[in-house]
DNA sequence: CCTTGACCTTCCTGTCACTAGAACCTCTAT
DNA sequence: ATAGAGGTTCTAGTGACAGGAAGGTCAAGG
């Protein structure tokens, strides 16, 4: 397979694949010609990545799930492990974004959006105390 | 005020301060011996520019928001369509996360994590089609 | 007067996971 | 022979900084 229909089957872009290569989570074999040969176990890599990726692992949890993924005697508490991390890390972003959305839904319903200047979106912005202030200080 | 100061009193790393000057969101005056000589309208910017990214505004939205703030002609509408749009921006990424975070939390579920190989979220990575499958396919 | 240490300067590189584009090569079909 | 679709490598850019090197400046103390 060249890397066209590889890409196709997979989903991933060519330059992603190529990328993957670049960084060694993939090591397709090369044609004579120079192009890379994929074989249909580097498809099921690659498809692999693509759902990993789908669910927010970065790029190095991807390379220690393919570590286990490869290894039959690993241990499903190691795989869990990087999946609960992840989740907690999901977890952190979310109640960030929440409060950050908090702030920011009362600021934009506090504001007329009309023609005239005043708004209590710059106000806060500015520092003026009239309401409570975004949601992360530092 | 030199750097240090600013930086403590704006709760910004000089770093940063430094940045914003390369980007022209501040311009600070110069003192004889190279230093750069800040004023209090600098530090109200940067504090102004500490809010903003802190609710999660890009640098560019800063910058018209800093806009708008220096224009008394301006209209509400102009910084509630800024803000809006962040908005729906934030309740987008909290949605998506929200989906990955079902799927992954449901794959830790079905994890024993314990010493056995066996391995539910292995499984579906690899595409067996025992569950359902992530969120965001593409 | 000299040194020490804190502070400041610029410049370069690295982050993360790609993406865009240039310049060039290879294959297939007409 | 040529056109077009595919492949190759390489460099540079993204966002918003952070880390670090090499060097200039300043106030205090010996």
């Amino acid at each position: 397979m060249n890397i066209g229909e590889v890409a196709e089957r997979s989903g991933l872009p060519a330059k992603t694949i190529r990328y993957y290569e670049d960084i060694g989570l993939i090591t397709p074999l090369r044609s004579s010609n120079g192009y890379r040969a994929f074989r249909e176990s580097d498809l099921h890599r690659l498809r692999f990545l693509g759902r990993a990726r789908a669910l927010g692992f970065t790029i190095e949890d991807c390379r220690r799930l393919l570590e286990l993924y490869a290894d039959t005697g690993r241990e499903s508490a190691q795989v869990k492990a990087v999946a609960s991390e992840h989740l907690s890390a999901i977890d952190e972003k979310i109640a960030h974004l929440k409060s950050l959305r908090a702030t920011l839904a009362h600021l934009v319903h506090c504001c007329a959006g009309d023609d005239r200047p005043d708004c209590p979106i710059l106000q806060d912005l500015a520092g003026a105390d009239t309401a409570k202030r975004a949601a992360k200080p530092a």
